[in-house]
DNA sequence: TCTGGGGTCCTAGGACCC
DNA sequence: TCTGGGGTCCTAGGACCC
């Protein structure tokens, strides 16, 4: 049996750990650049907001119920993210942490009968430890805990409604397992194909088309013509949503294989000089954490992008190989400015900018050139003090020049909350009166 | 005026290898 | 008249996830 951990609108809880007035009151958090809804607590969702609805549509509505706005403050999420992580470790031999708020928990061969007790202890435990409501959905496979985890949280609690089934009645607090194969069958009769996890709006359009509008249909569709329909990864799906495992637990996180920095600017921006300003500055980022992961990037990439909404559309992508592969930030300014240079065009307003490293590689082991010389020692040595040397006294203390130093084209953050648990000068203040 | 960021996997076709 | 078989790697596009 697996667990699905799900923190309940995740950034949303975190901006009321440490402000209790926001308790009971609907609250919503920003993209990046305060740009559209991401996460809205529950009272927020009953007065109709959607998640990835830009803010400017819903200010007015926002300063009617009082609603409060939060830009997103990742450096709190991460560290209360690994908080709640620490705490369902607890609880299990193996934890796969698979995003910022949800994780997948091996129960082994636990007895069906005190799986919800489990789920409700370790729900308890979190909520106390950190003060994140999770919810946990139980079944034999990760897309059927999904659905278990769908249920938990969406089932509200249903007054007078007599508990036909173990599930229902415990929905209400928050856990839900789906170990009874009757009980399965039942709810996934109930459950349309598009609120299946791995099934997005396409492939959901095309098994609509088919006549498949259950997730029992999915599952008692016939193999080959569920493989025509919507490939391999479809019809893993199926076959989860029949007690089948194919999607396995992953311990350890693979390496990863690009990263990606990116930013949309706080205003438009036109002119070369701030382009390379905001291109050198995610070379730095995405070079840091390139160290940070011990590996070396073979090629890099620069896209630049005007607004979608706006006319005079334009969007562009270079890429130039760096060879030898590298994790020097000298040497991956140097090429993302070399990238940018044939794609920048006068006279449009740029809107975002990125910088994305691919083709990467263990560091250790790294082949050495037969004709460069590039003193990598030197490199090495020169990175471990910059790095060093941010670390201790504070992000950009040792930059590049290239980078800059006034940004005016920084995104927006009008609301954002304080770094409660990552700065010293940030902590809360707890007065007992 | 204002519309996010960071990833993975699969597939098909082309180029190339022995 | 007749022209093999088995493979890998790379890329672009499409789909999905949170």
């Amino acid at each position: 049996m697996l667990a699905l951990a799900d923190c309940n609108s995740f950034y949303a809880s975190c901006e009321r750990v440490f402000d209790p007035r926001l308790r009971d009151r609907p609250v919503v958090v920003l993209s990046n650049n305060d740009g559209c809804v991401v996460t809205r607590s529950s009272e927020a969702k009953a007065l109709g907001i959607a998640v990835g609805v830009p803010f400017f549509q819903i200010r007015d509505l926002a300063k009617r119920h009082g609603i409060v706005v939060r830009s997103s403050n990742y450096t709190l999420y991460g560290d209360l993210s690994a908080r709640v992580m620490a705490v369902l470790g607890r609880f299990t031999p193996y934890l796969e942490v698979y995003s910022i708020d949800e994780a997948f928990m091996d129960l082994g061969g636990m007895p069906a009968d005190r799986l919800v007790d489990y789920g409700r202890t370790i729900r308890r435990t979190v909520l106390r430890w950190t003060g994140i409501p999770v919810s946990i959905g139980i079944g034999p496979t990760k897309t059927l805990a999904k659905v278990a985890n769908h249920l938990a949280k969406n089932a509200p609690a249903l007054p007078g409604q007599s508990p036909a089934t173990p599930g229902r009645r415990l929905a209400a607090e928050g856990v839900w397992s789906l170990a009874d194969s009757r009980e399965q069958t039942a709810v996934l009769s109930r459950l349309d194909v598009q609120d299946i996890w791995g099934i997005g709006s396409r492939l959901a359009a095309r098994l609509k088309r088919a006549g498949i509008t259950t997730a029992l249909q999915l599952r008692e569709a016939s193999p080959s013509h569920v493989r025509r329909l919507v490939g391999v990864v479809g019809q893993r799906t199926a076959l989860e949503l029949g007690g089948l495992p194919c999607i396995g637990m992953e311990e350890a996180p693979p390496p990863a294989k690009s990263i990606v920095r990116s930013r949309s600017f706080g205003r438009p921006v036109e002119r070369r000089e701030e382009l390379e300003e905001a291109v050198a500055t995610h070379a730095t980022r995405a070079a840091e954490k390139l160290r940070l992961h011990r590996r070396v990037a073979g090629m890099l990439s620069v896209f630049v992008a005007t607004s979608r909404f706006r006319e005079k559309p334009y969007a562009n992508l270079a890429t130039v190989p760096l060879d030898p592969p590298t994790d020097d930030t000298s040497r991956l300014i140097h090429a993302a400015l070399a990238a940018l240079r044939p794609i920048f065009r006068e006279g449009f307003k740029y809107q975002k900018a990125g910088v994305m490293l691919t083709g990467l590689e263990p560091r250790e082991g790294l082949t050495e050139s037969l004709f460069v010389q590039y003193g990598r020692d030197r490199s090495e040595r020169l990175m471990a003090v910059l790095d060093g040397v941010n670390r201790h006294l504070g992000p950009d203390t040792l930059r590049y020049a290239a980078a800059g130093f006034a940004r005016p084209w920084h995104m927006r953050r009008e609301h954002a909350s304080p770094h409660y648990t990552t700065r010293w000068d940030e902590l809360p203040n707890v007065r007992a009166s």
